[in-house]
DNA sequence: AATGAATGAGTATTCATTCAT
DNA sequence: AATGAATGAATACTCATTCAT
């Protein structure tokens, strides 16, 4: 007997699938919480059955792991494409760039955000000193040194300050409700770090 | 018949009994982690039947609230024991003791710190962008500003910038594990307060 | 010093203390269920300390079985003043008599009556069979057989056999609100009292 | 390899699970009464883990709810067959028919009667004031009225107050221990029908 | 790949009762 | 008589994980 055709495909690709899960726990996440958030009901929104979650994901942690990796990774894709606009000597520009890049990612996506670093951080405490954003920052600011554009004796140091930093402020609830708003935070964060840097901010 | 003298009183003092199984916790909330502490085993460290948790404490989440409070509070009197010992007019002192002694207090109770508010963060996402510790930082930036010791636009943006900033270089694990690494990361901490409101930190 | 004149006095006589305990936990009983309230809510409606309860009952099944007693004694004690008034030789009276005046201290008390007898009955499988209200009833049926008002092959069997269907009646949420229905009720509760006893109910 | 054929199939129906679950529970009740026994203790019984209950039920007061509607249906059942065999126009047969089906489903499985409706009762009051045994009771007495077979004001008021009557009778402990005792318990009941309905007994 | 019935370890919480004062 | 802090037994329920189909 041929299958109903109207009936959706039993079988996907297993990328697709693996995307559905975590859309769905992603969802719930956001809306309950990760405790309050059961395998059954993740499997529910993403239409399938509790089994199939465990041919994609070991774990509840796993799951909330895919998504930390898939968030940062989205905000570094974009740092990288703003700061890789500015001219190659132009180190200032690159560090603002980084700054609004970096914010504008988090402000973006603000409550998985602060799910995949505040309310359920990873089981480490590496979560906020070592990440591939403080990694690049962290070049950033060394080749900036290098290139005698700011002077910085311990570049690993002011990357996971400048980034925490960063992350304190942007996790502050409803900050950043309105465009004006969040103009001004960016330029607030953009101020602070170049001063950290020793460089002046422009605004005199 | 009297009463046996060497005998514990059967009733303490309320607040006695409830710092009692807050000690408890907190040992064994560093010991073995909070998911994994059972209330009988606070219960059992405190010398106190399970019931009587109960008579002090709401829950799990409860005891943990109470050991934050009890960490901030204990942090910001060293703030401001530090503090309060500099001149009057020494708005620079001030900040770079502000900024040692909070480090300090965070480094010296580093995974009571860690437990309270990485591994297991209150519910809420005010945590790090509104405590007392912030607030009083933002006291003194905002003082200082307006003694013109510094020129500072939005002190409470500064204030959970440079906490945040803070709190994400102590939390490093194996960070100060020297007291030559202490030193070194405190006068790098002290560096960039300073050079955040615009003093040069002296380390030329 | 002389105690505050004011205050309540901190001891009362026995009695007074038992009733109010007993009014406080008929109030709760009746508002929440007898498995929901807990002996200190009883106290504390009751205004005295969790401990005092247990100088007056042994436990919550002891203040139920007390409120069972008061309720059935103030039902009989209406029965026996009504039945009393009719003439010693009218037996279809008294009988009359007493269905009625069993109704009715039923329906003026119904939510505790449900409570005594249905949601919270008894240990023993007596309760409806063996109080009282039937034997009196029996006694009644019992002595009009024997003055050949009717006849009763089994006084007792009767007795249980009317009591329940009383009970049932009376026992049916919302019925009875209005005065009209209840005058109508009591009239048919008489009416299969009567019949039962093969006298003819009187409405042809 | 093939599966053991002696092992019993790790699935099966739901329905079945579910009566052997309720099957457990209600030998557990009657054993033991309701509050002593453990959901682990039913699924043990049932040869199930734990968990497996809470497929099936939700709770304690579920199961037994599911047994009171088993146990009515089933009385119901006996009913409707033996009122079945009498000829249609002999509604005298039918009303006594019913009574002593009625009494009869009641005295066969008096401890789960008991347990059903006494020990642990609905938490609502409906149970013994509306159910399908009082509807059919009601409907037959209804039909029979409008047969001429007798006169009746309110089928739904006798109908209450007959089927409490006989509940009553019937609850009663140690009655119809004997064949001898029960025949007359049921002839009596019988008479007690026919007469509400002003039928005379036949036993002169 | 997918299913979903079955599993069972694990523990927070309540509250009747006691008893030293 | 009265208090109320302390006790501790007792158990329902959840949900991550498995695995036969």
């Amino acid at each position: 007997m041929l299958a109903n055709p109207v009936s959706k495909p039993r079988t996907k690709p297993p990328g697709e699938r693996r995307d559905e899960l975590m859309t769905a726990a992603e969802r719930l996440f956001l809306e309950k919480g990760v405790e309050q958030t059961t395998i059954e009901e993740i499997t529910t929104g993403a239409g399938v059955a509790k089994g199939t979650f465990y041919l994609h994901f070991s774990s509840k942690a796993d799951v909330l792991q895919a998504l930390r990796s898939r968030f940062v990774q989205a905000v570094l894709d974009g740092i990288v494409a703003t700061v890789g606009r500015c001219r190659q000597e132009d180190w200032r520009g690159k560090l603002a760039a980084w700054s609004t890049a970096c914010a504008t990612g988090y402000l973006d996506a603000a409550g998985l955000h602060h799910l995949a670093f505040v309310a359920a951080p990873p089981a480490t405490r590496e979560g906020l000193s070592r990440n591939i954003l403080i990694d690049h920052l962290s070049e950033l600011i060394a080749d900036g040194a290098g290139e005698g554009a700011w002077s910085a004796d311990d570049p690993g140091f002011t990357a996971v300050f400048l980034f925490n930093a960063l992350h304190g402020i942007v996790n502050q609830p409803g900050i950043a409700e309105t465009p004006s708003a969040r103009a001004g935070l960016l330029g607030a964060i953009e101020a602070h770090f170049l001063r950290a840097l020793g460089l002046w901010s422009g605004i005199d």
